[in-house]
Formats: C-alpha cells, sequence, structure tokens
DNA sequence: GCCCTTGTTACGCC
DNA sequence: AGGCGTAACAAGGG
C-alpha cells in the first residue's frame, strides 16, 4: 500500500508535469471532506512537485500570481497514473485493475497529458494548501545527524511500543506498517519494546538500518520489497535469518510480524 | 455474507 | 494535560 516509498515513486513520475497549465479537474462527488477543488485551478501552472512522507504535494501558480499547493494522500488503495502510465501496476492489497469508475481526481492540462488518482477504496484523500508542518523528519530525505537527534528526543521517556511510535506520522514522516516491520526486523528491535527504552547508541543502529534499507527498498520498487514481507507470502515461515518461528501480533492496532528470536529490547541477542 | 486489509482520527481512560 | 490504547471508518476481494 502507498507508504513513504510508494509516494516517492508517485512523485518522481509526476515530475513531467512541472510547467503544465491545467485545463481540467475533475473530483468524485462522493470524495469526503470534498473540498471545492476544481474550476479554480483551472489555468494554473505546475511549479513543483514535492513530497513530505506519504504526501504528494503540487505546487500550482495561479493566473494572477497566487500560489497553491494540491495534496495528495492516497490511502491504503490509491495508484496515481500519469500520462496512462501508472508508475506501480500492481498495489499490495489493492485490485490490479484500473477501472475508469474508481478515478477520483482527474487532472487534464492543457495540450497534453492528465494526471489521475484511481482508488477502489475511496480512501485517498485531496487537500488545499495541507498543513505542512505537522510531519516529523522525513524517511528518505533527512540529515543524518539532525534526525538522530530528532529521533532520541521523539522517543525519550516514551512507554509505548516502539512500532506505534515509529509509525507515527509527526515523529517520522512516511514509515507504513510494512516499512517499520522490515526495518525493525533488520535492526533487531522488537516493535513490543518501549519506545523510551531505547539509547543512543541502539537509536544510531535504528538511524543506519532507516538509512540503508529504505533507499534499497525504493529502487527495488517499493514497502514489499524488503526480506520480511516477501517471506510471509505465504503463511509465517520460520525467521529468514535465524530460523525461529516468526510472530504476529497486533502493536499499534496493526497487524505485525516480527521474530522473538533475534528482535529483543535493545537489538542485543540475548 | 463475513472478515480481512491500512492510515487516520475520534474518543475514553489513566 | 497529554500519553496511550482501542475502535471506527473508508469499500472491494477472498
Amino acid at each position: 500500500m502507498p507508504e513513504g516509498l510508494e509516494a516517492e515513486l508517485y512523485r518522481r513520475a509526476a515530475e513531467v508535469c512541472v510547467g503544465r497549465v491545467v485545463a481540467t479537474v475533475d473530483v468524485d462527488p462522493r470524495q469526503q471532506l470534498a473540498i471545492p477543488i476544481g474550476r479554480e485551478l483551472v489555468g494554473s501552472e505546475v511549479t513543483g512537485m514535492r513530497r513530505i512522507g506519504k504526501l504528494v504535494l503540487v505546487d500550482l501558480s495561479m493566473p494572477d500570481g497566487d500560489s497553491v499547493v494540491l495534496g495528495l494522500h492516497f490511502g491504503m488503495t490509491g495508484r496515481l497514473v500519469v500520462d496512462g502510465i501508472a508508475p506501480i501496476e500492481r498495489l499490495e492489497y489493492s485490485s490490479g485493475r484500473d477501472d475508469p469508475a474508481w478515478d477520483r481526481l482527474l487532472v487534464g492540462f492543457d495540450g497534453v497529458g492528465s494526471m489521475r488518482v484511481n482508488d477502489p477504496r475511496r480512501w485517498a484523500r485531496f487537500t488545499l494548501d495541507p498543513d505542512e508542518t505537522r510531519f516529523g523528519p522525513d524517511l528518505l530525505d533527512h540529515d543524518v545527524a539532525t534526525f538522530t537527534d530528532a529521533l532520541a528526543e521523539s522517543l525519550a521517556g516514551r512507554r509505548a511500543a516502539l512500532k506505534s511510535i515509529l509509525l507515527d506520522q509527526s515523529i517520522v514522516a512516511g514509515l507504513g506498517n510494512m516499512t517499520v516491520d522490515e526495518i525493525l526486523w533488520q535492526v533487531g528491535f522488537s516493535p513490543l519494546a518501549p519506545a523510551g527504552q531505547l539509547e543512543r547508541e541502539p537509536i544510531t543502529r535504528l538511524v543506519d538500518a532507516i538509512d540503508e534499507h529504505l533507499p534499497a527498498m525504493l529502487v527495488r520498487g517499493g514497502s514489499h520489497t524488503g526480506v520480511l514481507e516477501p517471506a510471509i507470502r505465504s503463511g509465517l515461515p520460520p525467521c529468514p535469518r535465524d530460523g525461529v518461528a516468526l510472530r504476529r501480533d497486533v502493536v499499534g492496532g496493526r497487524s505485525t510480524v516480527w521474530c522473538p528470536g533475534h528482535q529483543t529490547a535493545n537489538g542485543r541477542s540475548s
């Protein structure tokens, strides 16, 4: 499903739209929180394509010179299709079909080209000038030292499960259920460990794991291209690292797969 | 026809 | 007050 990695793949695909002028905007009328995006965007020029966490931000310059930002959040099953090409063909947990009836936002450009969000379950959300300050450091785009400091500050004193904290977009923007499970498996921390228990050195190892594995998964095509997710395609096999039976628990209200053998409270085997 | 899937948010409890 | 856990919600697929 679209986590930060997928949003980055969408953003890159949508960059070809920079410089184009919006000719038509159609929004699913049943879009919840439907905002009056539409006519007033017609005539605006796309000046940038940014991303914060799971949110893709389309910078628009209006004919009168005003700027507006269109925020695209893809929910669990939203796919971006640019000029008829989907950067991610088959989304985990979603249908592989591209039914025009599922188009929730369709932007046509002057001359040629289009950008649309196709979402069977209607969980995608579109906003104008979304609050960009509510996010923590981005999962991919951050300075290592600053990120480590911010994470240490965010985790300090927290008693909630490490996984719950890492899923909080105001702490790290863009991590989702799959990427958190993968990172914790890679670095060897229990998802259930109280977050505040991590000391400085384990936090630096967590940051190292994020910086090593997420860019690699991005290159491979997204949040399902780690070790853990492919391994659990059919049931719960032994842990690919140490052969201990993987567990499935609910942590932070989310289905969580982890290895009680090598994932411990401080990342050190006992 | 029930139950699964996830990100976000609302809400009650401590 | 605010951290924390839980549940509700979107809706199609199995």
